[in-house]
DNA sequence: CGTTTATATCGTTAAAATGGAATATAACGA
DNA sequence: TCGTTATATTCCATTTTAACGATATAAACG
């Protein structure tokens, strides 16, 4: 039961959600995607660990940059039923059709800081 | 997006999830559930209305009770989806078997009042 | 009509979630 | 080693959520 709430729970915020069909494009730096959504960067780094704690993405480092992609579903049912529900859902929001839009725009090399 | 977050916000609670597993067994008035789950009346009833705002849950009224049951998930893709995984997910969780196994007990005949 | 009963709504309180600024940590490079 | 950069963590303010008791509403029944 912990495991489903926290699941639903980590889809339960708007930014979050964003992210996860951010992350269906390609995998993310913490700076590219506070750069998409315009949010602090604390911010960010934190939805992201919800997220990355009920096992719907996981990240790895590289160097000074940590990537988050999808996770493969293998932590939980809940996990991975809306990891692949996600995968066709909310696609014409026109929320979302911007933001993998501009997604292509958006490199980590580019941004400049803090 | 809305309804999804909707949705999402509706089963992050365990007192909802409970009630969307009970209501698998059977429709339930709200004194039945309130019984079953031990808390206060207008908590009950609260919670129905967030469950019936996601349209996970209908109500229909017959006389004084009011008898919640699971939506036919015609409201949205994302209610249908949820309702379905729900009949099969959480089903060997302990506090979910407890629930069910008192379920049949429960009557709102036998339900003293306030 | 007045009473009773089931449910909904309101008011309040405590806990949890969200967001940003500031700070700490970790890794790279000069 | 020192400085820089990306990320994580902490702190604080604000908002949202959940719970209960009390009250309001609505339907049945005398």
């Amino acid at each position: 039961m912990k495991i489903f709430i926290r699941v639903m729970k980590a889809l339960s915020d708007p930014n979050r959600v964003k992210m996860m069909k951010m992350l269906q494009s390609r995998p993310l730096c913490v700076c590219e995607i506070k750069t998409a959504l315009k949010i602090a960067q604390s911010t960010a780094s934190k939805h992201l660990k919800i997220l990355e704690d009920a096992e719907l993405v996981r990240s790895f480092k590289d160097g000074l940059w940590v990537n988050y992609s999808l996770s493969d579903g293998s932590g939980s049912p809940y996990s991975a039923s809306m990891i692949g529900n996600l995968k066709h859902w909310l696609d014409n929001e026109s929320e979302i059709q911007e933001l993998i839009q501009i997604l292509p725009g958006i490199d980590r090399h580019d941004i400049v800081g803090k």
